[in-house]
DNA sequence: GGAAGCTATGAATGATGGTTCACTTCTTTC
DNA sequence: GAAAGAAGTGAACCATCATTCATAGCTTCC
């Protein structure tokens, strides 16, 4: 036995591993999926573009993850603020408002996540994600008529629906990078997702 | 001079071009942008993969028309629904209604316009596209707030709210073929519908 | 110091798929 | 029927990247 991997050297290769990934995400909202190509990411890391593959076994893995640690931190905090105490009602408008502020305040990597074209394994993860926004919007919407604040509908569809109303609405600002008007946007966006899961007219 | 295209003969071409774009967006509607290669879409003209380009100076041409073909009907089919005679709401639910039971009529076609992955030739025409959607809608909600029916908001972004939601919710079901609740589907999607422009519960 | 075993490199490799082009086939005109 | 010119062909070409691999450089441990 002449080597063995000391656990400083492993928090070395880990530390390497997280920064090849903030900079692939940095990337990524940057240029877009398309334009993220491995050795573009990697010069953006500073290594060489066979090093990512010390890391992770292809350029799918590596984007697949890229998506999962962004959008996984917008999931958890649309959760956070969902199951926080309060009317269901509210709690949505809440989560719709934070939502919104966030995507406009990384609006690259916004656009990435929710409709950048993308390869087909980033495509798959995207599917999933929705369905979790999704499920986390349609308790909400069960909550609320259960409580008998909202009146009857498939939740699921709603929630659906939802989902894909703030998408479009954000991405078309995400595109024109002028947003004065964010406060606007956002006062909107919370005035239809209370119509849309008919929520009583103030 | 020992040649000139004769009337028939600029038929036939014209002929060759259109079935060219037929057979390449039944081709896109069965595999996808991303599958429809070159030569699979000539394959499927009965013609070979150089010929392609006696009608079109690159695939992206191809993809770009195919899309503004297809897509332009969608749009036409809207516009007429919407500027039916009628309250303007009842024509929003009648155009969201046949827009969906377009899609789900022909769910591959529906997809590759809606959401497939697609080269950014086509992304653009798909904003494009969005844009008069939103058009569309957008006047029906004016329309409804100048006559008092719905309340004050913004139509524009109402509108994108409208597509994103109709399009996401569609979406889903169009990747799962099995669809015996389309009338439930549709029922609900004209229910958020009305909500989300805040038609008065009736 | 040096052997063993790992990580890092980046040029070479390979696969994919759009595009070209020398050639064949078909149409027109005389 | 033959010349002129267009359309059609499909194999070869080429560009783009992801991926590999022989090599160099480090770390560990005795």
């Amino acid at each position: 036995m002449a080597y063995r991997k000391t656990p400083a050297e492993i928090r070395r290769l880990e530390a390497a591993r997280e920064r090849l990934v903030a900079c692939a995400t940095e990337v990524v909202a940057e240029v877009g999926w398309a334009q993220a190509s491995v050795s573009a990411v990697a010069d953006a890391a500073g290594i060489a573009a066979g090093s990512v593959y010390q890391h992770f076994p292809s350029k799918a893995a590596l984007a697949v993850e890229v998506f999962r640690l962004a959008a996984g931190r917008e999931v958890e905090v649309l959760g956070e603020v969902l199951h926080a105490p309060g009317e269901p009602v509210e709690r949505l408008s809440r989560a719709v408002e934070v939502f919104a502020r966030r995507a406009l305040e990384n609006r690259g990597l916004a656009y990435a996540l929710l409709a950048a074209p993308a390869e087909p394994a980033v495509g798959a993860e995207r599917l999933e994600f929705r369905r979790r926004y999704r499920s986390l919007f349609a308790e909400a919407v069960q909550e609320g008529m259960a409580s008998g604040r909202l009146p009857r509908q498939n939740g699921e569809i709603t929630a659906a629906a939802l989902s894909g109303a703030i998408g479009e609405v954000l991405v078309d600002p995400l595109g024109a990078p002028e947003s004065s008007a964010v406060e606007e946007l956002v006062a909107e966006l919370t005035a239809m997702t209370l119509r849309c899961v008919g929520a009583p007219h103030n």
